[in-house]
RNA sequence: GUGGAAGUAGUUCAAUGGUAGAGCACCAGAUUGUGGAUCUGGCUGUUGCGGGUUCGAGCCCCGUCUUCCACCCCA
């Protein structure tokens, strides 16, 4: 006889770089947040969709170029088609919407929760497989619609358990608006991607950046006085009508602006609100709002949730013009951030909420059938499956954070009573009924 | 993709170029229809992987993989 195991050989098991396993205790808690989202944009009337995670390559990269060609997987496929992972969920729906506009009722509010990929190198809260939350509004260009996207952005949050976060909010317009007035319009890219620095290398070195880039220490000094509060506590509207007059008495822009603080304040939410003009977003394709969410005491961290307005992005693909707005929540950077907080929302996942304990293995029947009866009521319920001694049982249900315990033997079967201990605290209730016990379980 | 630091048991960490170590965790047995105990015993491991130098490498050199940090960019 060979031996099997040496004879083989064992293959190492690994993962790639970036791409990590998920363990139960952290999968339990991911989908939870999931689900409650889920439910919570369903209550404002969004709708699912899904896509495929591979798209032929000219599709996601448009019109090319820039740091989305680096950071996107692409291969030849078996059939030799230039194909790619998707790098976010925004452009995937762009396609979407190109492809199926006949079949869809505009305003379209769509929300979508899943994997993107990106050959980014890692580091802590960047990962190259991650998941995004998504939710957009396509076909309308409002205030109203800019305004439904933040309210839910803040009632997401709260809905989380997440606190000490500050959305802060910009507008690409104006900005774009204020660069025109300087007659630097042309070097906006680089500009913006300066600006976007200033809380990372702050004012000097981004002045001594600009006045590269703009050609003059007067232009320089004129972009920084726009990007830089007054001081912390200058109020919304005042940092809005200076901005406005900075790019030569704006008004469209401004105005949206106004209307969006308008609503933000009716709802009693503009304090979780800051204007803050250095937020630019690098991304090209935004035109109106734009924001990202710092947690106040890991900002290194990185934003935990973005996006803006888009009034083209499906131009790629149609002739139609479909005006959006959306934003996206980073659901695996949240998380690890959390973890990092040592946020008390990440409580340990349970499997179960009670354990049929195996004290006699031929009543295994009768276990099954109390089992049935717990599930009728809703109660998680899991059956240990094999008679090992109590210590090791115990154990099991710490392991897997089981509150309640179903500790019977001959003597409740015979009586058809059970007997329930709580194994957080150990009070046991002695031979009460199914009922009693199911009661028990609800209260706690 | 570029640059820097690190990698030792499941985990937290030790070991001048000279024989693989400690706590916790884990498994088995010793008393069990009720626990986190004690005792005994055990696995704790090709020192990330592959080469090189050396009589001899966890340690020095090269490559590679991974993690962390900075850049770039971003969730």
């Amino acid at each position: 006889m060979i031996d099997e195991t040496k004879a083989r050989s064992i293959i190492e098991p690994k993962i790639l770089k970036g791409f990590r396993d998920f363990l139960p205790s952290m999968e339990i808690q991911k989908k939870a947040i999931i689900t409650k989202l889920e439910e919570h944009f369903s209550l404002y009337g969004f709708v699912p969709i899904n896509t495929p995670v591979l798209e032929y390559t000219e599709v996601l990269l448009g019109k090319g170029g820039g740091e989305t060609d680096k950071q996107i997987f692409h291969f030849k496929d078996n059939g030799d088609r230039d194909v790619a992972l998707r790098f976010d969920l925004t452009v995937p729906f762009a396609r979407f919407l190109a492809q199926h506009q006949n079949e869809l009722a505009l305003p379209f509010k769509r929300f979508h929760i899943d994997k993107v990929w990106r050959g980014e190198n890692p580091q802590k809260g960047r990962f190259r497989e991650f998941t995004q939350c998504d939710f957009d509004i396509v076909g309308v260009d409002s205030a109203e619609a800019d305004y439904e996207i933040l309210a839910m952005m803040d009632s997401s949050f709260a809905l989380m358990g997440v606190s000490d976060y500050q959305f802060c909010i910009a507008h690409r317009g104006l900005f774009n608006a204020f660069l025109a007035h300087l007659e630097v319009e042309e070097k906006s890219v680089d500009i913006l991607r300066t600006v976007d620095k200033l809380r990372k290398i702050g004012e000097q070195e981004v002045v001594d950046l600009l006045q590269n880039i703009a050609g003059s220490e007067e232009k320089a000094k004129n972009i920084l006085r726009y990007i830089t509060k007054e001081d912390a506590s200058e109020p919304f509207l005042a940092t809005l009508e200076r901005l406005s007059s900075l790019a030569g008495g704006e008004e469209e822009h401004t105005n949206r602006m106004k209307a969006i603080y308008h609503y933000l304040s009716e709802a009693g939410i503009e304090g979780h609100f800051t204007l803050d003009p250095s937020i630019t977003r690098g991304l090209d394709y935004y035109t109106g709002i734009v924001y990202e969410t710092f947690l106040t005491e890991i900002p290194h961290f990185g934003s935990v949730c973005s996006g803006g307005r888009y009034n083209d992005l499906a131009s790629l693909y149609t002739k139609e013009k479909l005006p959006g707005v959306g934003s996206s929540i980073g659901l695996d950077r949240l998380l690890s951030a959390l973890e990092e907080l040592k946020s008390p929302i990440l409580k340990d996942g349970s499997s179960a909420e009670l354990v049929i304990f195996c004290l006699e293995e031929s009543l295994y029947s009768w276990y099954d059938s109390l089992a049935r009866q717990f599930r009728k009521q809703g109660i998680r319920t899991d059956v240990y499956l094999q008679q090992k001694k109590m210590p090791a049982q115990f154990k099991y249900a710490q392991t897997n954070n089981i509150v309640f315990g179903l500790t019977c033997g001959k003597e409740e079967h015979d009586q058809n009573r059970v007997t329930l201990k709580n194994l957080i605290n150990r009070e046991m209730h002695s031979m009460i009924t199914i009922e009693e016990a199911i009661s028990i379980i609800k209260r706690n």
